[in-house]
DNA sequence: GTTGTAGGAGAACGATCGGTATAGATGACT
DNA sequence: AGTCATCTATACCGATCGTTCTCCTACAAC
């Protein structure tokens, strides 16, 4: 409406939102414009596929994931490693919620699971941004092995999302924010 | 031909290899019986519903992932300590192999997220069993928590075989076992 | 007033989806 | 020889898939 491409955000969220949902191939096209209200040919006026809104959607969600965890985690640690374990604490009040149904980057490569695929390689890449904003924070902790311990503790909050969703029980976070609290300690020792 | 139902067996590991490159729904029937080589209306004497061979081919691949990888554990280690640390051996070198494509049962969760839905459900039950598994293991080597230990390991499992595959990176593996061990030591010292 | 642009509504495209119906071939057991 | 089960082959069902097309409306700029 206001903005010029208003339509184009709103296909995103709502897409966004479906995806999380139903899953990416069994979510269609008509169910993603009919929820946004808005017409096919904007939509690919827009996009020029399916995959593109795929690939934008899960963009647009990373980010404000990423971004509430971030803020989350500053808002309840000062230093790096309290940071560190704080990002466990978020993830652990994350899975408990409602409306909690996995994490759709994970979902996302288990449905293109091929390396090629667009999806998949935005993904990876995401991962990666991950993994280094974990290593920042491990290096001014003073890990001695920042890279690892980065690694480690991206496994185990994958392990977390996956367990968690798969067998819809949030009270995975505590043994597992326990053993993300050990190999912190043990690395900044 | 020999065995009463060898079309039935035929058509669940047709299916399971097919779900496990292309996803679950992805992969339609006619695919299945074009790579099997059954005719459309076997199948549904067998099954009666995709859904229902789903079901089975997730069985069927958990069943023998699991096999696998307790005989490849047995072949390395005695002790329970050693056969837990032997699990990440073995998972690293899984997720080394060429055609490693992720984990079947991390897909199905992701492709059905819904809790109620038949597959969710299943690979919910066999989370169940593994975590039991690990727990005997954890329990025998001493450790002060065995439960705990056990969901700890699971997920830095689940998340190296969903980082790996992200990523493309097997060497995830490495610091992923490194945490692994120093739980387990931690925890039955 | 005219032009340009963004979007809406809906028909139509060929393809494929999961699932069913029908008819014929196969082969083992009585 | 005859019977019954299983499996094949193929046509078909309605529905939905992603995508393209055409026509119409609303509105802002010049």
């Amino acid at each position: 409406m206001t903005t010029i491409s208003s339509r184009r955000e709103e296909l995103i969220s709502t897409a966004g939102d479906l995806f999380y949902r139903s899953g990416f191939h069994a979510t269609g096209i008509d169910r993603i414009l009919a929820d946004s209200g808005v017409a096919k040919m904007t939509l690919y006026k827009h996009f020029r596929s399916k995959t593109d809104l795929v690939v934008e959607a899960v963009k647009h969600w990373h980010e404000g994931v990423l971004a509430w965890l971030n803020a989350e985690m500053s808002a309840r640690a000062d230093g790096p490693a309290d940071k560190l374990t704080a990002f466990f604490d978020v993830l652990g009040e994350w899975v408990a919620q409602d409306d909690f149904n996995g994490c759709l980057t994970m979902h996302a490569v288990a449905e293109f699971s091929s390396p090629g695929h667009p999806v998949h390689r935005l993904v990876a890449e995401r991962n990666g941004m991950v993994i280094a904003f974990l290593e920042d924070l491990a290096a001014e902790a003073g890990a001695n092995d920042p890279q690892a311990l980065a690694t480690q503790l991206l496994a185990l909050a994958h392990g977390l999302l996956e367990l968690s969703h798969a067998m819809s029980d949030p009270t995975v976070a505590q043994p597992v924010r326990a053993a993300a609290v050990r190999l912190i300690e043990q690395s900044t020792a």
